[in-house]
DNA sequence: ATTATTCATAATAATTTCTTATAATTTGTT
DNA sequence: AACAAATTATAAGAAATTATTATGAATAAT
């Protein structure tokens, strides 16, 4: 048994092809069946049924490439272990971030923390959640940004900031005079929410079912960004919530329909989020370092009350 | 990086010796020399100093040492899941066993497990507590028998069975006539010990002491086994402390000498132990099976308070 | 029925690993 | 200090392994 073998194993388990996976692993598609052949016959056992198309794993199949991605994941953990030893953070690093948090805070700590680990090629990707947790457990994001608590047991979460919910109000809402807004004065029928797939949406759905016994789940206008929302908050067509962030660098001429909830303020849990097998540590820290000493400077430390992102 | 080279570093780690490492592998030394050095290359550092004899590990290799060992134990466990899934059990398997159980449990098991399991070849090592844990964190051992609770984290301990003390007073001494005994009576100056070594000593000690707040630390006579403290106290010379199993298979005649505590009673937990990373799980599940089923007819169930058997 | 897809096999090339032989270095002894 | 012994490194070639190209066989799709 070698590591290599391991890792075509994966390839194909993830494939479900010896033609794709030797494609994606950069060798020949016989390489592939010889070894992984060899393997099975060390172990005298099959790994792969081929008989289907696509092929599936066999019941100790799924056991075996359980283990081989621990093997693998402990292997790949040798070179954190150097690179930590060295103080050396570099390499890439594929990163996702859920799209209600990516505008605010990558342009907040993209430019810090390439100047200070100009070694780290960041690659970036807006995913969301559920997105991100596949991804992370396929070892095909090394860490992601996202609403916490996931209650995942293969996801290591670190808590990066506490971002408050802030209502957005005009003049034709019934909640416009009401200077500081409390979550019982919220009515999920008179919201306006991003689309079905956004975290923040399911946030805002738990924040109301916990004020209101019952809600007709008739949404009126949905969306996929919080411009869009403010426009048609504007045009007199509901109030939104918007995440703290996001408020900052709203028109000035509409600061004037932010409602601040009163103490504790509604808010959702950002977090670094990784695979519980922690590759790449030193990265991770570095992120989590640049991006927890940026925000702390943005969001003035207050009491809040912790919505869950989950359905 | 692979498996093999992992190998090579552990068994030169353990040898400090390329020479001997080699030996052990069975491979020329050059062999070592060339991939261990290779994989130095890979990682771009030094695992082993060469400048002192013995050579001894650099800090950054401890590191690398522990990690090889975990990748290691990662890839033997794939054997045993296939194993598991296969219902077979059987290969080497190394057995550690403490003194004071070896010569009574033993034979209690080995007959029906071997029948029972005729494919696992036993090999059977009689091993005091401290190198049971050794050999066992080293990978020179499957499992052990042994006295708990140890509070090893390496360690994983399932407890086979609870062994209450008796004590084995003669005529001639103050406790002879006291039917049941209490561990108030105890006195540690007229008991006869163990020598040093022995987790059945610490843990008698550790009784006496719970009972009285000082002892004077003069032992009078030491032993290495339970037959001669029994002899010993035939001749007046003290009481002494036996486990149960032990006084199974005493002289009729001197039965009567055989003193039972009070419940509840004063025991020693006796566990199979194994490291964390709990390999060969089908195997020490197969001998947890036959001594826990065959001792739990040979110990009736009672009350029993657990001595640790740590100093 | 034919074509396309997909995995296996065979032969061979490339690479890696291991061994033998030997050198270089260090340690211990006289 | 000189020599012997022990130990690790290096070089060259043999052995073994791994990968590739070419091709075959089986299955699914058109």
């Amino acid at each position: 048994m070698t590591i290599t073998q391991l890792k075509y194993v994966l390839m194909v388990a993830e494939y479900k092809n010896f033609t794709k996976a030797a494609e994606k692993t950069f060798v020949t598609q016989p390489t592939l069946s010889m070894q992984i052949q060899k393997l099975e016959e060390e172990l005298a056992i099959l790994i792969f049924d081929r008989s289907t198309k696509p092929l599936k794993l066999t019941a100790i199949g799924e056991k075996i490439v359980e283990q081989a991605r621990n093997i693998v994941n402990e292997a790949d953990r040798m070179q954190d272990i150097v690179d930590q030893q060295k103080g050396y953070i570099g390499g890439d690093f594929k990163l996702g971030i859920i799209p209600t948090v990516m505008p605010t805070l990558l342009p907040m700590f993209l430019m810090t923390f390439t100047k200070r680990h100009p070694k780290v090629r960041l690659k970036i990707e807006e995913l969301n959640t559920e997105d991100c947790i596949q991804k992370l457990q396929e070892g095909h994001l090394d860490a992601a940004i996202a609403a916490t608590p996931l209650e995942n047991e293969n996801i290591k979460e670190r808590v990066l900031y506490y971002e408050p919910f802030v209502a957005y109000i005009t003049e034709s809402h019934r909640l416009y005079s009401k200077k500081n807004i409390v979550v019982e004065d919220l009515d999920l029928d008179d919201i306006l929410l991003l689309e079905d797939g956004h975290c923040f949406r399911d946030g805002v759905i738990n924040l109301c079912k916990a004020s209101k016994k019952d809600t007709t789940d008739k949404f009126q206008l949905e969306s996929g960004s919080f411009e869009t929302l403010i426009k048609l908050s504007n045009e007199g067509l509901g109030m939104t919530l918007l995440p703290y962030l996001h408020t900052l660098d709203i028109k000035d001429k509409e600061k004037k329909y932010l409602h601040y909830f009163k103490e504790p303020s509604p808010a959702r849990e950002v977090s670094i989020i990784q695979h519980k097998s922690e590759l790449k540590p030193q990265i991770v820290n570095a992120l989590y370092d640049v991006i927890s000493g940026i925000v702390r400077g943005a969001i003035a430390f207050q009491d809040v009350k912790i919505i869950s992102p989950v359905k």
